[in-house]
RNA sequence: GCCGGUGUGGCGGAAUUGGUAGACGCAGCGGAUUCAAAAUCCGCCGCUGUAAAAGGCGUGUCGGUUCGAGUCCGACCACCGGCACCA
C-alpha cells in the first residue's frame, strides 16, 4: 500500500463508492429494526459555519455506529428555507429572496457532500418549495375547521418611521434598527394555534421521552402549571360610581387578608377609562407604550406604577384598596391584573416602598413571630397572622380555606393555571409561506377550499424596508368581486414543526404524509443546538400532537431521543480604533507568542507584525471576526481530520473551543494509523489467532482490544461521549503500534488491534478506515461491516492494583491476586513499609476494604 | 428580572454509581535522526519540596455531610443559553 496518507485522494474515491452503490438510501423494511437519525436542519445563511459541521458530525457518527450495530437507518437532510435574513439580503443586494436562497443552497449542499456524510439525498427539500408549504397551508386550514385556530388582537413591535411590524431581534435599546426610531407596542388582529389546548399533555408526555432532564426542565417551566385561586375585585371609579369587577388569579391565596393595593396592566380597560379625564395617567400609559415587546426588556425596566384613582373592595373585609397601573404587569399575562401583597412578594414589597404604599404582614416566620419586612418581603409559606378567622392555618389549611370562603361567596374558584401563552403563527412578512386565509366584502373569513390550494408566494418582487411587499401586491391579493386574501405569512417555526415527519415521504405529492411516517417515527436521535430547547422542540412537539389527533401519524412525541450540543467558540483578537470601538482580527491572521512554559504572552498580527489585544474566548460571530471557515480546515486537511478533531476535543453538549493546534494534532494521529496498518502489513502474513496459547504480550494487546471495543460502544452507543471515545482508541493504536512481535501469532493480534481500531473509527472517519479497511484485504467495504465483537473471555485478569489510603490519603499500591480475600489483602495492606510508617504510634480504629479498589485505614 | 446550565494543570478535556484527580490530545522542555530544516521517533511535564525519596498543597469561593467529596448539601462569585417576531 502507499507509504503516505493522502487524504484528497481517499476522500473523494471513498465518497464516489458510497455514492455509486447508493448506501445511504434508506428503504422501509418492516422486517428490520429501524433507526431515524436527525440533525436539525439549516438555515441557508450563505455558506457552512463550525456549528452546523459540529452538528451534522454528531450526526453522521451516530447514523454510521448504528448502521454497524445492524439498524436500517434514515438520515436526511434539507432547508429550512423561509426567514428574514432572505430578505435583508434582499433589501442590501437587490436580489429576490428565492434566489439567494437557492444559491446558498446549492454552496452548503456542496460543503455538507464534501464532509462526506451519510445522507439519503433522494428525501431532500426545502421548506420554501411550494410542494412542501402547501401541506401545511392544507393542514392549517383542517385545524381552523377544527376550532384550532383563532384570530384575536396581540400587541407587536411598530416602527412608526418605517411603517413596518419588527421582530424582537430588529430592537435596540427600544429603538428600530433600520431607523433608530422610538419603537411603540401597537395591536394588530394575528393568527393563533391553540397551543394551550394540550399544555397539560405537553407537560405529562415529558416523562415518556429521553431528553436531558436540563431541557425537560426549562419545558416544565415554559408550559407553568400552577394551582391557585381565580378570584374578582368590586371596583369603585373616583366618584364612587360600581364599575366592572376586576379579575385576578394568584397562586397564594394564603396571603390574601394581607392585599393593601392592586396593579392593572396599562392596556387594562380600567386603566384607559381612569385616563380619559387624566392628562397625567394618560401620559403614563403612552410611556408604557413605547420600547419593545419582549419580555426581557419589560421585565428589567425600571418598575413604575401610577394610581388610577379607582379602588377595589376586598372581597372578605371590604376595605378599599388603591388600584394602580403598573409597566410590570402585562395584558397578555392571565387577566392583566394583579393582587399586591408586598409583604410576602418582592416585587410588590418594592413597588410598596417606592409609592408608599402600607406593607402589612400576614404569614409569620419560620419561628412564627411576625417577619421582619424592613429589607424585603418574606416569601416563604407559614402560619397566618393577621387574618382574622385565618389565623395560624399552615400554607395548605388556609389557601383550602380561603379559597372555599370565596367560592361560598361566588366571588372565586380554584382554578388550574398555565404559563404558556397561544402560538401566534401570523407574520407581516414576504419570505414565508403564505396563510391560506380570504376575506370577504362582509368581513366574512374564510379559509381556502383545498381546490385553493397551494397558495404560491410571489417570487419576483421588490423588497424593502417598509412593510410587507404582498400588501403591495393587488394580484396577489385581490381575488375580485370585494374577496381579498389574507397576505400575512407563517411564523417559520411552522415549518420546522413537522419537516422531520414530511423527510419520511418527501415525494408524495397527494398527501401531507402516508404509511412511511409510520414507519420511521418518532425520530430515535434528535440532534441540534441547546438554544432551541423551548420555542422549537415545544412547538414540534405539539404540531406532532395536532397530527396525530387528525390520524395523520401515530407516534406521541417527534423526538424519542435528544442530544442538545454546546457552541462553537474561539480566541478573539482586537486593537482599539480612534472613535472608542475595536476593530478584530481574525485569528488566522494573528500570531501568538508564548513563554517557555507555553503560556501566551502577546499576540501579533501577521500582516504588520504589530500587536493586537487578546478579546478573550467567544462564540464564533461575525461581529467579533473569530470564525474559522470549515471550507479552508477541508481543504487544507481533508474532511477526516477536520470530523476527528471536532468529536475529540470535548463531549459534544459542551461548547468547544477552536484550536488550530489540535487540528493538527488530530491529522497527525490519521498519519500514525495509516503508517501502523502499512508497517502492519509489511511485517507479514498473521496466522490464525489461538487465543488459547498467547504469551503474556500477546494477551495483554488482546486485553487492550477488547477493553476498547467495550469503552467505545458504551462511549458511543450510550453516552454519546464521542471525545473518550476517541482517546480509548487511540490508547489501543499507540500500544499496538509498540507492540513489535512479528511471530505469526503476533502478527495476528496486531492484526485484529489494528482492524478493531479502524472499525470503531470508522464512524468518525469514514473515509479514511474505508480505504484501510480495504487495505486490509476485506472484499466487503467499511460501511457494511458489523460494529467488532466483544470477547469477554479476553478481559480476564490473573492480578488487579489495589490502592491503600490511610485516612484517605493514597499511601501505597499494591499488586494482589484477582481472587485475594479481604484478609490477605488486609494483611498486605497493613504491612506495606510505607503504610506501616503511617500507621506507627496510632490506633487503627477502622479498615474499609472496597473490592477491586482500594483499602482505607482509619487510624486516630 | 425570570428559567436552565457551566467553572478541574499553560490549554482542550478525563475521572460513568461518593473510592487512585489530571486518561487522551495540544502547547512547552530535553534528546535521537538529518549537512541543515521539515517530518518522524524517544523521554519529561499540576504547584511546592527533595541530591533522590518522603512529605505538603491542589478541581471558582466559603462552609457542611462522610472512613473518603471534582462528584452530595447550603450560601456566594463569575461566565454562558433562553425569555414567546433571530433561527
Amino acid at each position: 500500500m502507499d507509504a503516505q496518507y493522502k487524504p484528497f485522494e481517499i476522500e473523494r474515491d471513498a465518497q464516489r463508492f458510497w455514492e455509486t452503490h447508493q448506501c445511504f438510501k434508506a428503504i422501509e423494511d418492516a422486517s428490520r429494526e429501524k433507526f431515524y437519525c436527525l440533525s436539525m436542519f439549516p438555515y441557508p445563511s450563505g455558506k457552512l459555519h463550525m456549528g452546523h459541521v459540529r452538528n451534522y458530525t454528531i450526526g453522521d457518527v451516530v447514523s454510521r455506529y448504528q448502521r454497524m450495530q445492524g439498524r436500517n437507518v434514515m438520515q436526511p437532510m434539507g432547508w429550512d428555507a423561509f426567514g428574514m435574513p432572505a430578505e435583508n439580503a434582499a433589501i442590501q443586494n437587490q436580489v429576490p429572496p428565492a434566489s439567494w436562497t437557492h444559491q446558498n443552497i446549492d454552496t452548503m449542499r456542496e460543503q455538507l457532500k464534501s464532509l462526506g456524510f451519510a445522507y439519503d439525498w433522494s428525501r431532500e427539500f426545502a421548506t420554501c418549495d411550494a410542494e412542501y408549504y402547501r401541506w401545511e397551508q392544507w393542514f392549517f386550514t383542517k385545524l381552523v375547521e377544527q376550532g384550532l385556530v383563532y384570530k384575536k388582537m396581540s400587541t407587536v413591535n411598530w416602527d412608526p418611521v418605517d411603517q413596518t411590524v419588527l421582530a424582537n431581534e430588529q430592537v435596540i435599546e427600544g429603538r428600530g434598527w433600520r431607523s433608530g426610531a422610538l419603537v411603540e407596542r401597537k395591536e394588530i388582529p394575528l393568527w393563533f394555534l391553540k397551543i394551550t389546548d394540550y399544555a397539560e399533555e405537553l407537560l405529562a408526555d415529558l416523562e415518556n421521552i429521553d431528553w436531558p432532564e436540563q431541557v425537560k426542565t426549562m419545558q416544565r417551566n415554559w408550559i407553568g402549571k400552577s394551582r391557585g385561586v381565580e378570584l374578582s375585585f368590586d371596583t369603585r371609579s373616583n366618584d364612587g360610581t360600581d364599575l366592572e369587577p376586576l379579575s385576578v388569579y394568584t397562586t397564594r391565596p394564603d396571603t390574601l387578608m394581607g392585599v393593601t393595593y392592586m396593579a392593572v396592566a396599562a392596556d387594562h380597560p380600567l386603566a384607559r377609562s381612569a385616563a380619559t379625564d387624566n392628562p397625567a395617567l394618560g401620559d403614563f400609559l403612552a410611556e408604557c407604550a413605547q420600547g419593545g415587546t419582549s419580555e426581557a426588556e419589560l421585565a428589567t425596566r425600571e418598575k413604575k406604577g401610577m394610581p388610577t384613582g379607582y379602588s377595589a373592595l376586598h372581597p372578605l373585609t371590604g376595605r378599599e384598596l388603591p388600584i394602580y397601573v403598573a409597566n410590570f404587569v402585562l395584558m397578555e399575562f392571565g387577566t392583566g391584573a394583579v393582587m399586591a401583597v408586598p409583604a410576602h412578594d418582592q416585587r410588590d414589597w418594592e413597588f410598596a416602598t417606592r409609592y408608599g404604599v402600607p406593607i402589612e404582614p400576614v404569614i409569620a416566620d419560620a419561628d412564627g413571630r411576625t417577619p421582619d419586612l424592613t429589607s424585603g418581603a418574606h416569601v416563604e409559606p407559614g402560619a397566618l397572622i393577621n387574618s382574622g378567622e385565618f389565623d395560624g392555618l399552615d400554607f395548605e389549611a388556609a389557601f383550602e380555606a380561603i379559597a372555599a370562603r370565596l367560592s361560598e361567596m361566588g366571588r372565586g374558584e380554584v382554578k388550574t393555571n398555565y404559563r404558556l401563552r397561544d402560538w401566534g403563527v401570523a407574520r407581516q412578512r414576504y419570505w414565508g409561506a403564505p396563510i391560506p386565509v380570504k376575506y370577504g366584502p362582509e368581513g366574512q373569513t374564510v379559509p381556502l377550499s383545498d381546490a385553493e390550494l397551494p397558495v404560491s408566494l410571489p417570487l419576483e418582487v421588490t423588497v424593502d424596508a417598509s412593510g410587507s411587499p404582498l400588501k403591495k401586491m393587488p394580484e396577489f391579493s385581490d381575488l375580485g368581486d370585494g374577496w381579498v386574501r389574507e397576505t400575512d405569512t407563517f411564523d417559520t417555526f411552522m415549518e420546522s414543526s413537522w419537516y422531520f415527519a414530511r423527510f419520511c415521504c418527501a415525494d408524495n405529492d397527494s398527501a401531507m404524509l402516508d404509511e412511511r411516517a409510520d414507519y420511521w417515527l418518532p425520530v430515535d436521535l434528535y440532534i441540534g443546538g441547546i438554544e432551541h430547547a423551548i420555542l422549537h422542540l415545544l412547538y414540534a412537539r405539539f404540531f406532532t400532537k395536532l397530527m396525530r389527533d387528525f390520524g395523520l401519524i401515530q407516534t406521541d412525541e417527534p423526538f424519542q431521543r435528544l442530544l442538545t450540543q454546546g457552541m462553537v467558540i474561539a480566541e478573539t483578537y482586537y486593537r482599539p480604533t480612534a472613535n472608542g470601538g475595536k476593530e478584530w482580527f481574525n485569528p488566522a491572521d494573528v500570531e501568538v507568542s508564548r513563554d517557555d512554559k507555553g503560556r501566551p504572552l502577546n499576540a501579533t498580527l501577521v500582516a504588520d507584525g504589530q500587536p493586537v489585544e487578546m478579546g478573550g474566548i467567544e462564540k464564533m460571530s461575525k461581529s467579533k471576526n473569530n470564525g474559522v471557515d470549515p471550507q479552508a480546515m477541508i481543504d487544507r486537511f481533508g474532511a477526516d481530520t477536520v470530523r476527528l478533531f471536532m468529536m475529540f476535543a470535548a463531549p459534544p453538549e459542551q461548547s468547544l473551543e477552536w484550536s488550530d493546534s489540535g487540528v493538527e494534532g488530530a491529522h497527525r494521529f490519521l498519519k500514525r494509523l495509516w503508517r501502523l496498518v502499512a508497517e502492519h502489513l509489511a511485517a507479514g502474513e498473521p496466522g490464525r489467532l489461538e487465543s488459547e496459547s498467547l504469551s503474556d504480550e500477546q494477551r495483554e494487546l488482546r486485553r487492550k482490544t477488547h477493553e476498547t471495543i467495550h469503552k467505545a460502544s458504551d462511549d458511543i452507543g450510550r453516552r454519546t461521549t464521542f471525545n473518550t471515545a476517541i482517546a480509548a482508541v487511540m490508547e489501543l493504536a499507540n500500544a499496538a503500534g509498540r507492540f513489535d512481535d512479528t511471530s505469526t501469532g503476533g502478527l495476528a493480534v496486531a492484526r485484529e488491534a489494528i482492524e478493531t481500531c479502524v472499525l470503531l473509527l470508522s464512524p468518525i472517519t469514514p473515509h479514511v478506515c474505508h480505504a484501510l479497511w480495504s487495505e486490509l484485504g476485506h472484499e466487503e467495504a467499511a460501511v457494511d461491516a458489523s460494529w467488532p465483537r466483544l470477547d469477554e473471555s479476553a478481559l480476564a485478569r490473573d492480578t488487579i492494583e489495589l490502592v491503600v489510603q490511610v485516612n484517605g490519603k493514597l499511601r501505597a499500591r499494591l499488586e494482589v491476586a484477582a481472587d485475594a480475600d479481604k484478609e490477605s489483602i488486609e494483611s498486605q495492606a497493613m504491612n506495606h513499609e510505607n503504610v506501616q510508617r503511617h500507621l506507627d504510634g496510632k490506633t487503627v480504629r477502622k479498615v474499609i476494604v472496597v473490592p477491586g479498589k482500594l483499602v482505607n485505614i482509619v487510624v486516630g
